[in-house]
DNA sequence: TGACGAATACTCGATTCAGAGTATTTGATA
DNA sequence: TATCAAATACTCTGAATCGAGTATTCGTCA
């Protein structure tokens, strides 16, 4: 059988739910809602009915019987497979055991930032420092209500203690980020300012090809040069005539 | 006209590359592969060309000429317009103002942690470290390499940096977390071992009611009680009849 | 000179997903 | 007792995504 996708942890936590007993779509939904997984792993309705559906066809679970209450759709109360337990182990100890890239929209925004002014960058971070603060709070309060208030012991916490640290990892990074930006305590800002200022809404290609960082950069990195689509100092040398007609 | 998507930064990506100038699709790929921006915005081909036809419907890029090498496949040649600036600037400042759930694999098996022996935990963990380790060695080693060699300036490996920091923030928790389970360090690890031991493999709902860690949670978290989905007493208490055909 | 691998430049189809929409029931309120 | 909101339990559709596949050309080395 080929390898199944594993790129959607809600099946992986759907095989776990399932493990303790047999349920129905809906109980998955409210047990994951009721646990706080949904915020540590993206959850909708269409992706349950689907990720479901999926594991069914893989043999990973199994529907064991159906109910119905009055008038209500039936609901298809499924079980976890043999091989859907061994499917469990594997996954779940890969993820563990092998650190992935992790693709965050904030990592992805750290490195766009070139192209928005830096007073603006400054001023941007700024805001988010303030909501990084106040989400530190309430991280606090939430897990001062969790232990004290409902007894719940750090183990079925671990997620949410893991968040907070990195959420603190961020606010330093962010303030550190803003402190260097503002006191032009890094290379490179002194080009960004310039190109901004000087109306080129972007720095690199904007360099004469001496100074070129990117240019430096694709030199480096590659083995072979050339002009080619990439490097920075490409401007296709081949035919070139108006486009016509739009699709 | 209707919000767009804004879920896939590569769309962000391209048009900040179109900003600095003209690029057909295969230029946009190879200029990001170059400035290692696929390694912190997921990148494949499929996505570049449905996004770029995305980008082109919503207007906020446009076919500006179509160039041909010979017999190659003709190219189309992309711009920035208006409208697509104005996205690109309220995009990427949304994005760092704004901070939002972030959903990482790490994350989703850490809040899955329990649904392995605490003994196993810890040996998967210890094979993470290890290679958080080496992978921290390595960010060293290439920022060394930048730095020096390349004369690359910080302000354009700011996302590397970023990911240096929260690695470090990732050793440090998984150590921590290592020792905690190893010294039996943390409220619920009893519980855990035992359910894993006395072969049921799920601890919450095996425990009696009284001492409930997931029904306690269910009571406090909800306003009001009852015997419904989601809470881990529920049962289904309505009409059960065995599952005939499967589909 | 001819063969082969790497790079160029996409195309296509099969999943996978998000989220809006639908229909029923329960419980609180007026 | 009628009504209305909230909860229950899905269904459907269109969009997004992924990765494999295709076809051409260039450079290099025997």
């Amino acid at each position: 059988m080929a390898r199944r996708s594993r790129s959607n942890p809600l099946a992986l936590a759907i095989l776990c739910l399932l493990q303790e007993r047999e349920r129905h779509p809906y109980d998955l939904v409210a047990t994951l809602k009721n646990r706080h997984k949904h915020e540590s792993i993206r959850l909708n309705y269409g992706s349950v009915y689907s990720v479901v559906d999926r594991l069914e066809a893989d043999g990973l679970i199994e529907a064991v019987r159906s109910e119905q209450d009055g008038n209500r759709p039936p609901r298809t109360v499924y079980g976890l497979t043999e091989s859907g337990k061994d499917e469990l182990v594997d996954w779940l100890s890969t993820l563990l055991s092998t650190p992935r890239r992790e693709y965050t929209h904030f990592t992805a925004a750290l490195s766009l930032l070139p192209s928005l002014p830096p007073a603006d960058a400054v001023a941007l971070l700024r805001t988010r420092l303030a909501a990084i603060e106040r989400q530190l709070a309430e991280d606090d309060a939430g897990e001062e209500f969790a232990g004290r208030e409902l007894g719940l012991p750090r183990l079925f916490l671990i997620e949410a203690h893991y968040e907070h640290a990195l959420r603190r990892t961020e606010r330093d990074f962010v303030a550190a980020l803003i402190d260097d930006i503002e006191h032009k305590d890094m290379e490179g800002i002194g080009l960004w300012t310039h190109f901004h200022e000087s109306g080129f809404s972007v720095p690199p290609n904007a360099l004469p090809p001496t100074n070129g960082v990117w240019r430096e950069l694709d030199e480096s990195v590659r083995e072979r040069t050339g002009n080619r689509p990439g490097d920075d100092r490409f401007r296709g040398a081949s035919s070139t005539q108006p486009l016509a007609t739009p699709t």
